[in-house]
DNA sequence: CATGAATGAGTTTTCATTCAT
DNA sequence: CATGAATGAAAACTCATTCAT
């Protein structure tokens, strides 16, 4: 075959990942049919399984993916900062845009709940959280923050709990909450690192 | 037929409930089907239609009835208790115990989805939520943390966040959380309410 | 329920069952699909898996089936004669009788192979294989003729395998294929149960 | 391009061909798909049609070809011996050696039921067996075997109903089964070929 | 109140076959 | 000759829901 053949393969098996993403966030983990999947992608439904193997697969690959970026993206805004407060109030600028196109944040929630039923993205998931964890924690502990690791763990899940709550709960706003979770990242005797 | 048919009416509808809260967490909100549910209650499958009208409104009754006894177990909590961090250590230790079994945990996690898609759970949710932190923030408030509404509700998305990272990581126990939650309802300038 | 719905389920499973078995002849073990079946049984598509579980499970429960009532004739068979040159001729004449129609012929073979595949199936059809032989191998010894268990087997079998092949060569007939078999039922010093 | 070209295209059938054997023993007729064939091959799926035109056209290829090559062993067999029974214990040593590897034997039984449904897989077949049948005829009938030709065609469908029983039934070992046979291949008034 | 048979649409998945490269 | 992407139909199976009893 030539290389257009398999660059035609690649184009739709990325395509899958972007729709599947999409309709994780739309319709929730078991809303993602194949059919759903592959005309949002606007291939045929029979490519689902020829890529990918099964739906499950394919939606595990697509929030992995999406989990990985956010990941990546984490790095480059910690690089912006230097205040611990200033790294968490870009963290939650996400709270505010969610409008229901910010399909990556409830991926994350979805993701957790079907790494619970499936192995292998359990193993997957918690590689992210760990990479994404690590970095956090490293961050926090070279500006003084006590027990970085602990605190990034806590950082994370807060943010993961409060992107769900979320959308649910409008009032819900990064300005409201930020100040609470700003008090996580400051040592307990005061802000000595602002100082 | 007289009282007996409706004591047994009564006794079928809570078998579906508690049914209902195992199933969801066992297999995940999308997972549970009438037939599942019937079989685990040992009810006909017809049942669950007469009773609930359909499999998510039985889903929807069962979420918000569990979630509303977890509330309605904070009030007595938040009654043993002075101490905000011991408050926080009573409220994590469910951390701890979370081996699969227990259901309500997850249920949460489940029903904040389940409501995303749902207007009427959503409005019921939202309601269990609030409950939960007007009465969390009225106990705080009453001990000198500061801004007692944002730290009750960053508080309760902290938990279900920790709650549902937990499930897939099982270092994170309430022993190596605890110390950074209590962070949160510390005022900035120190323990002063422990004084 | 009433009486009046498990009656009529009886009969869609019995539809069900005598459908598969000529279809099992008709198109082959794996040529029978939910369709073919449930449309041949005159029932809905669904009713299949409502009443059996499986395709596999309501093939396997359809051939049981027949084999046994083959089983079950070849009782009656038995009483009506005394030499076992007569019962073979009874016991082949099923393949002057092959026209298609004969359906019950070809699901032994199918429900042989389909055996080889699925180990409870082949519980099943062993103990009707088993039951068979007991029975034959007994009114054999009775009649004088030597090793009557293994010229059970060895009747059965070629009458199996007789039956398999004449499928394909209408010249195999009875008339022509008895005076060989007959030479299995006479003992070795000459017919003595003849005398 | 030139013999090269040949040369890979005779290996990729051949390959085809005893992979296509292996898995029709396996799974059955039914069973054996495109891919599955082509990947035991080790070869494109796309090769299948086009060395065979489809999947089907393969299949009976294979077994044709596996039961011509049975048919061309049992010449030399016959070769070797003088004696009918020396000649069937040859003959129905395949049963003991069946462990489920001996994938040639399924392959008979499944080319019967599919020759039922494939004219012209029914025609190859067929002149396979009467091939065999007029060999072990002439065969026989030079050793004073009465009616030698509804005797080869009785030993052949006894033979293969053996061996699909055998597949079922462990207990039909050659030893048990020979005694039986044997009194096939002896004529009426005693083993008069002996002496 | 309760049962469970029935329906029909929906699901995931497999597959033979075609075809551009 | 060979590859493997693509197609579209069909497969098995599930399910919420209805309804006669």
């Amino acid at each position: 075959m030539g290389p257009k053949s398999a660059e035609r393969g690649r184009e739709v098996r990325e395509r899958l990942l972007v729709a599947a993403v999409e309709l994780i966030a739309e319709r929730g983990w078991g809303g993602v049919s194949t059919r759903t999947v592959a005309e949002r992608a606007g291939v045929g439904a029979g490519l689902v399984h020829y890529h990918f193997g099964s739906v499950q697969e394919l939606l595990s690959a697509a929030a992995v993916a999406a989990m990985r970026e956010v990941g990546g993206s984490l790095e480059s805004l910690l690089e912006q900062v230097e205040d611990p407060a200033d790294a968490l109030r870009l963290m939650v600028s996400s709270l505010d845009d969610y409008t229901g196109d910010d399909a990556v944040s409830m991926v994350f929630t979805e993701a957790y709940l079907a790494a619970t039923r499936d192995a292998q993205l359990r193993d997957q998931v918690a590689e992210v959280m760990a990479e994404f964890r690590a970095r956090l924690a490293g961050w926090l502990g070279a500006r003084g923050v006590a027990e970085p690791e602990a605190t990034a763990a806590v950082v994370g899940a807060s943010i993961d709990g409060l992107v769900m709550q979320r959308a649910l709960d409008p009032a819900l706003t990064s300005e409201v909450v930020l100040p609470v979770l700003v008090r996580m990242v400051q040592t307990p005797g005061g802000a000595r690192w602002r100082s």
